[in-house]
DNA sequence: TCTCTTATTGTACATTGTACAGTAATTGTG
DNA sequence: CACAATTACTGTACAATGTACAATAAGAGA
């Protein structure tokens, strides 16, 4: 975050992060270390960023996941503003916030969004203060995240299930781009909380039209091979 | 809008209060007259204010349509944040802002609700320069609101359109205590924009188990009275 | 060749959604 | 008081969708 860029400090925008491996759905998290002469504490946040003066809120989210992971064109969906008076009173926050912004910080309301990440795309970390990393959607509720940030996963969470629920399509948007029913149905069932039958699900998706069925089967598993599909608007 | 009062004029909170007058859907829209030297304009806005430095946006949205209606437990949603820098780049938005608040008002980022009102509560007007009324959804489109209301109204619409599918109990927010079946029918058609079978749709709310019906039927109807029903939760 | 693991496929039934029209109740009018 | 006008109220047949359920096929590895 350069310094010399002319920040708002009263809007931000937060990003639940979220990426499938196969088994698990996962959120993307940030190390924040900071070393005081009192203060001396690491825990995790989410990405996010004050905006600048004259920046759009969806391009302020658009930023914060280059910077973090230099990607572009990542799916990304406001889904709702955090402004409790109180949301940035721990003293820690607020250190944190004037050391890496080194602005006089006050009540900051945050823009939240979600975003999907191919979970193989490569990503560069190139924030040097800072590292990033997967968990667990059900192992974060046991941690203590910087700001309100557990409550903004929580929501997220919920957002993102109400939202593929309603656009099945945003599916493929975790997946990689050749993937196989079964890693779809895995994905399904791990968002909807369900367990889905085998036989349905084939029977669902084989009616999606957008799903096309590829000359290939995935390869290096110790079994018969999956078919391998891919997702074409 | 008390000018002793300690506002932040960096966020700001909107209104797209819906009503339902029995066959259209309304939104309520605010009368806004400035004459100047050099300006003289009369247009309208949604009901808004930047919020209390103290205050929870929730609270800000609440206190807002107090303000204006004078009423209090209004269902409200939080939809969606606006925050494009442009927004509040009019000159007539920004005389209007610095007249009404006596601030210096820079970029403003809104954060949007939804409310409904049943139509028939009475309500009482004593914002002193300002009249609210109530208007059509689909004439809205064709006038030039303040800021960039036109925008909130249609996805404003949008989403109550999408919650109400989720949550069909929300309907009864929109009519009066007791209503008939057909007043229930011709909301959701017009909110979803359909004509449903009136057979089909009888059926379908019989088996709504919060809705109750009553010994009472309608009256000043120049033909067959219908039955009232109350919703229960 | 055999075992192990996962992939793949169909049928019967239940539930839900949709198309469709005639009779009942009440008001107002001649 | 008969009649017209208006809206309320109700059921059935068919289509589409969702759900329960298990045996065989393919490939890897020993």
């Amino acid at each position: 975050m350069p310094i010399t860029a002319n920040y708002n400090p009263h809007i931000s925008v937060d990003c639940v992060v979220f990426g499938f491996d196969g088994e698990k759905l996962k959120v993307m998290l940030i190390e924040r270390t900071i070393d005081d002469q009192n203060e001396h504490y690491n825990d995790k946040k989410l990405p996010g960023s004050i905006i600048l003066n004259d920046e759009d809120l969806d391009d302020a989210a658009s930023r914060v996941l280059n910077e973090l992971t230099g990607l572009k064109n990542i799916y990304l969906s406001q889904f709702k503003s955090f402004g409790n008076p109180s949301r940035s009173n721990n003293p820690r926050d607020i250190l944190w916030l004037e050391r890496t912004t080194q602005l006089k910080i006050g009540r900051i309301v945050t823009i939240a969004y979600v975003a999907f990440i191919k979970i193989d795309r490569k990503i560069v970390f190139n924030a040097k203060d800072s590292s990033a990393s997967w968990y667990d959607v059900n192992e974060i509720s046991s941690q203590s995240l910087a700001f309100d940030h557990n409550l903004i996963i929580k929501e997220g969470l919920d957002y993102v299930r109400r939202k593929l629920d309603l656009e099945p399509n945003l599916f493929f948007e975790l997946l990689p781009k050749k993937f196989t029913i079964s890693q779809l149905r895995i994905l399904h069932d791990v968002v909807h909380q369900v367990k889905s039958d085998v036989r349905n699900f084939q029977k669902k998706v084989a009616q999606m039209p957008y799903l096309v069925m590829l000359d290939e089967v995935e390869e290096g598993v110790p079994h018969r091979a999956a078919r391998l599909y891919k997702y074409k608007k």
